[in-house]
DNA sequence: AACACATTGCAACAAAGTTGCAAAAAACAA
DNA sequence: TTGTTTTTTGCAACTTTGTTGCAATGTGTT
């Protein structure tokens, strides 16, 4: 299923099989009005004011069950979160896109448009899944 | 500068300007015993019960700046180690090859002989660093 | 409104990582 | 070797990050 931003978070939550809460709507809605990928911390930051640090982890870990959000495998070890935009469901994740990190400004997005070449692995590999992180200077930024 | 095993722990460690210590020399063991990569948690446990966890953190610190290993980044978030095989050296890190991770064994290896290939970025990005990460079944799983 | 079930906040905890500093070890120079 | 300088280590204390159980609250449904 695909996040399109036309939608109302409470349309959204519906259609990924959630109950509407205030946290929910909360997160969720930081993530549409955004167009990098959230550290974990940020989205504790930002949401935290108003709920609790564990609501923050277990709402982050539901999105992720549910496919509504991927993490972002970092160099420095944070956990980055963003929107899924590919077709993923529940217990599987498709993102066949590359990350960005920009070195200067800082902020990691989902490349889209760039596809992932065929990679070909030694004899006797079986590629099942495959993540690329660039990092670099982004467009706004050089 | 190349890391050949056909030196000891203690040449290695001058070789790349550091003093030789109990710690450095243990944990660098480690890797020239091991073909995977290590999780910290792992080097802790084995190097750990001889030395200090704040030793453990420094030591691998150390040795990243100056080029003996490298980090390699998960999506489960954990941090893993591995030797550095290509031209690293302090400050910079050139991991040209791309990291396997099995789901069956769960060990991750350095795959040195799969080079990355070119992806092209959209205009305006400068790419400086790639990381390549695949998951799936390992050579010796399969 | 009443019910069943899911979600939240709180408290208590566990794990992971950091810092300052004095003691110990290594390197260096006589 | 011995003394001197510099680096490294261990310890303690701390912060940050993540987890768990449970009672209270909120949500969806009839
Ligand atoms: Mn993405
Ligand atoms: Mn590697
Ligand atoms: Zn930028
Ligand atoms: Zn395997």
């Amino acid at each position: 299923m695909a996040i399109a931003k036309q939608y109302t978070v409470n349309e959204l939550l519906r259609r990924f099989q959630l109950n509407v809460t205030d946290s929910r709507k909360k997160i969720l809605q930081l993530f549409l009005n955004q167009q990098e990928a959230l550290a974990h911390a940020d989205i504790e930051k930002k949401a935290g004011e108003k709920f609790d640090r564990v609501t923050v982890y277990r709402t982050l870990q539901t999105f992720v069950e549910k496919g509504l959000i991927h993490s972002i495998p970092t160099a420095d070890n944070s956990i980055l979160y963003a929107l899924c935009k590919d077709d993923c469901t529940e217990g599987h994740h498709q993102d066949h896109h590359i990350h960005f990190v920009c070195e200067q400004c800082e902020k990691t997005a989902c490349l889209d448009q760039v596809n992932i070449p065929e990679i070909k692995l030694p004899l006797g590999f079986k590629k099942e899944k495959i993540d690329v992180v660039i990092s670099g200077i982004c467009k706004a930024c050089s």
